[in-house]
RNA sequence: GGGUAGUUAGCUCAGUGGAAGAGCACUCUCCUCACACGUGAGUGGCCACAGGUUCAAAUCCUGUACUACCCACCA
């Protein structure tokens, strides 16, 4: 076994070794089964840090619930990711070929989509494998193969047969740059400076007007109202007149509405029905006319033709200069305000009119409320319970058509006649090609060209990768959902997560999951968001190959507390690379000794202090260790585990077995071994979710040709063997020998020169019993070379002092000793223990305490006390005898 | 405008009623036969601010400030 550890060594060796003997396959039996599916990465996708975060957390869930015994489950799977992969197919294409899409036409783009996919293949599936993901890779799904299509078009026609699904003409979210639709929360806003704009409205057969401000001053060719507020005063009296919009002098009425803001701009609001929410809604209210303006493309029409074709901002330059030239113009103010982009391309939307299938959602996001609410669904942090819950407040239908041609294609089928023109019946919702029209008999159709939303898909994802689409009865599905837990960033929380409930208990009749675990988003050292724009991309890849994918694996962990963003650096990466290096040298410590002595029976007998005192402290942390993982809370597992490992097992207890492993008896050696192995192992069991790779390279080195450590069960916790006293105790020993360390520290002992302590009792031998039975330890940790102990003695000469409990410890420390030093020593001491004094008497002064605070506070605080009063007398004391 | 979270050592973060913690960084020690990716010892904090509850507050309550994120019909 090498000195430093290698990961590339072993972690390919083991990651082929799980694949080969499909490790984490399974089927139903008659264990329970804990699952969790995937959140399905883009078929674009290249693992970034958020994948890793995500996908470490999951797997060290799934690796956990393993151990415990459980049938574990973890499906994989991709994600046809309809704009976005489309995007980056059209860009390829323009690069490659100089062609667009619509050269192409819609089969050739998309057989060129497909083509592409099989080329590039799923990277990031084995970048997955890389990070050591207990995926079940017989099952791997995808959005858009074949049984997933299957559950697409059952789910479709189950809402259309059920009139969930409608079409209509409404406002939407226009992206003229996808060119299609898009559904309220794919719209990003974002803040951007810009002005307000505060026009003229002549009243008609008057030479009064009336100003209004707006953001958007080229849309007043599509006003057709202007509101205020019908409490407003100051035009309580032109509410009902006419006026007529600047340029274009059409005449529009003022009219009231509720939802006017008196104190915004002028209190006076340009109504533009087809191209803003508001204006759509008061339009609606006030039976207004709606006049489009402008069309997918973002151009200008049904305008003059001086405006005719041009490009919204070209149409808001040239509106405003010719407001201006009309003396219709009164001021310009600077303004900001949030204007919505694409969230896959960042071109601004335009709201615009549009025939669209919407999904109506009402009575689903109720259902998904209501499961909140019953707490059938467990957010963790429970802070995320409320954000989920107002979301469906106020929730619009879900707009559900892409004019995209990358995705599931609606199926919905119009019968023509022989001329191929569209009949009037009604549109049939049907798997395949209908064989004919029940209406007119045709046995023409053309499918409709939209593609559904690509979270449509996904919104399926728990039940479609069990098969649902093919059949309801699956052995699986029965079996394995609901699902576990659902690990997601908070970033797609309303976007997948809270679709996935609404289509689980539309669908199932029951939720997708009982959990929810919302881990925070990794930022980089200034606390930003990593993006590819800002250039400041840790890439995981990277880091595993510099670090080690167990280092990466466990910094990730260890930052993942749950709902809290994280920042991330190399600091991280470095200071858990090197506790793999320490687990690792500790093991071969165990193991080189282990192999002197030969093979071992797997019971433990603790002997002596030390021995209770670390299967106790083990105790304690597998406990919390144990807990964390169940609740989540996977830093506090991770920190436990460093914690335990390294300043108890290795700092100590390792430390101590030096004694016993240089006996020369074989015995004696077997005994500690006997423990160093056990709690080893039952360590590296609670690690290996966290750290599979190096800890399966241990346990196997450790048991040859037993199970791996991925298929072995949690040993029971040795609980018989607890012992409370044991911590005391040893705490007073760890106490005695850290006071000893410090005192040489500071008074420049050579570390390599034994010494000799003197430990001197004022009150009997029995007081310091536990002193007595282990002066080896002190001997061992301390650098003592031989310890007297004596009762009633006075310090001798050129000798330090260490003031404990019950205990003083003389160091005669013969050249080495400094007398001023000494003395500032013992000075600083005193200083320090009469602020102690100071602070206690106080308390104990207080009436209320004595008489409102439990007794257990009161005696501790009384001892507390007591011990700073003998204190402070011997170290008078000592000082006396100082010269 | 509404909501959520955060503010603790130079940095990254734990701690959620009874004596301020870790890792990294920094200072000193030691290449001691598991580990220099290491050992041992330190330096460093009126726990954002102001009130309140309590015998006792970093911890509970109220408010303020700042930061971040989310939502909203920001004309």
């Amino acid at each position: 076994m090498e000195k430093i550890f290698d990961p590339k060594k072993f972690e390919e060796k083991w990651y082929k070794y799980w694949i080969e003997n499909k490790t984490f396959s399974t089927k139903p039996n008659k264990n329970k089964p804990f699952t969790i599916v995937i959140p399905p990465p883009n078929i674009t996708g290249h693992l970034h840090m958020g994948h890793a975060l995500n996908n470490t957390l999951q797997d060290i869930i799934i690796r956990f619930r393993k151990l415990q015994g459980y049938n574990t489950l973890w499906v994989p799977g991709t994600d046809h990711g309809g704009i976005a992969t489309q995007n980056i197919v059209e860009k390829l294409i323009k690069k490659e070929e100089g062609k667009t899409r619509h050269d192409l036409g819609r089969e050739e783009f998309l057989q060129k989509i497909l083509k592409w996919r099989i080329k590039t293949g799923e990277v990031i599936l084995d970048q997955l494998k890389k990070l050591g993901c207990s995926l079940d890779w017989d099952r791997v799904a995808f959005t858009m193969d074949e049984s997933r299509s299957k559950a697409v078009k059952k789910a479709f026609i189950q809402l259309f047969n059920k009139g969930l699904i409608y079409k209509g003409k409404r406002l939407v979210n226009w992206c003229s740059r996808c060119a299609t639709a898009l559904s309220d929360i794919e719209v990003e806003y974002e803040h951007e400076k810009s002005n307000l704009w505060y026009i003229k409205y002549p009243l008609i057969n008057s030479k009064e007007y009336i100003v209004t401000a707006t953001t958007r001053p080229e849309t007043i060719l599509g006003d057709t109202a202007l509101a205020v507020n019908p409490g407003d005063k100051r035009y309580i009296n032109f509410i009902g007149k006419s006026v007529k919009i600047p340029l274009i002098d059409r005449r529009i009425k003022i009219i009231s509405d509720s939802i006017i803001d008196k104190f915004f701009g002028t209190g006076v609001v340009k109504v533009t029905p087809a191209h803003d929410v508001t204006d759509n809604e008061i339009a609606r209210r006030n039976k207004l006319k709606i006049i489009e303006i402008i069309d997918t493309n973002g151009k200008m029409i049904n305008v003059p033709p001086r405006y005719q074709g041009l490009s919204v901002e070209k149409a808001r330059e040239k509106v405003t200069g010719d407001l201006n030239v009309g003396n219709f113009l009164v001021k310009t103010d600077d303004y900001t305000h949030s204007v919505g982009k694409c969230y896959r391309c960042s071109t601004k939307i335009e709201p615009l009119m549009s025939e669209q299938w919407f999904l109506n959602v009402h009575d689903m996001s109720k259902r998904a409320v209501e499961a909140a609410n019953s707490e059938k669904i467990f957010f963790h942090p429970q802070s995320w319970k409320k954000p989920y819950i107002l979301w469906f407040k106020n929730l619009r239908d879900w707009c559900i058509s892409r004019q995209i041609w990358w995705g599931h294609r609606i199926p919905i089928y119009y019968c023509t006649n022989e001329k191929g023109n569209r009949t009037n019946c009604e549109p049939l919702a049907s798997f395949d090609k209908p064989k004919e029209c029940p209406h007119c008999k045709s046995k023409n159709f053309i499918q409709d060209d939209d593609v559904l939303d690509t979270w449509f898909s996904s919104a399926l994802w728990p039940i479609s990768v069990f098969n649902w689409g093919e059949d309801e009865n699956d052995k699986d599905l029965k079996y394995f959902y609901p699902t576990s837990v659902l690990v997601t960033g908070h970033e797609i929380l309303y976007l997948w997560v809270a679709r996935m409930v609404q289509f689980g208990i539309e669908f199932m009749k029951e939720i997708p999951y009982n959990n929810i675990f919302v881990h925070g988003i990794i930022r980089d050292k200034q606390g930003k968001k990593m993006s590819k724009s800002l250039g400041n991309v840790v890439d995981p890849l990277k880091i595993m190959d510099q670090y080690g994918t167990d280092a990466l694996r466990f910094a990730l962990a260890q930052a993942a507390a749950p709902g809290r963003d994280m920042q991330i650096s190399n600091t991280s990466f470095l200071a858990a690379k090197n506790f793999m290096n320490k687990i690792w040298n500790a093991s071969r410590f165990v193991l080189v000794n282990l192999k002197e002595v030969g093979k071992l029976d797997n019971t433990i007998h603790p002997i002596e202090l030390s021995d209770e005192w670390i299967i106790t402290e083990f105790i304690g942390s597998a406990t919390k260790i144990k807990r964390a993982y169940e609740s989540y809370n996977i830093d506090h597992a991770a920190r436990e585990i460093y914690d335990f490992f390294w300043t108890k097992y290795c700092d100590w207890y390792i430390e101590l077995s030096k004694i016993r492993i240089a006996s020369t008896n074989l015995d004696i050696k077997k005994q500690v071994l006997s423990i160093l192995v056990y709690l080893l192992k039952s360590t590296l069991q609670l690690m290996s979710p966290i750290i599979p790779f190096i800890t399966s390279e241990i346990w196997q080195k450790l048991n040859k040709n037993e199970k791996i450590i991925v298929e072995s069960f949690l040993f029971a916790i040795p609980e018989n063997f607890y012992s409370e006293s044991s911590i005391e105790k040893m705490n007073t020993i760890q106490d005695v020998i850290i006071k000893i360390r410090t005192l040489r520290s500071e008074m420049n002992i050579p570390a390599t020169m034994q010494i000799e302590a003197l430990f001197n009792t004022l009150d009997g031998n029995d007081k310091i019993r536990n002193i007595r039975e282990n002066e080896n330890y002190i001997k061992q940790l301390a650098k003592i070379k031989s310890i007297q102990f004596h009762k009633n003695i006075t310090k001798p000469k050129n000798s330090a002092v260490i003031i404990l409990k019950n205990v003083e410890i003389f160091l005669p420390l013969e050249e080495f000793i400094d007398i001023e030093k000494e003395k500032v020593r013992l000075m600083k001491e005193i200083t320090f223990t009469n602020q102690e004094i100071e602070k206690v008497t106080l308390r104990l002064s207080n009436e209320n305490f004595i008489k409102k605070a439990p007794k257990t506070e009161i005696e501790k605080t009384k001892a507390r006390l007591n011990e700073a009063r003998i204190k402070i007398e011997r170290i008078n004391k000592s000082l006396k005898f100082l010269i």
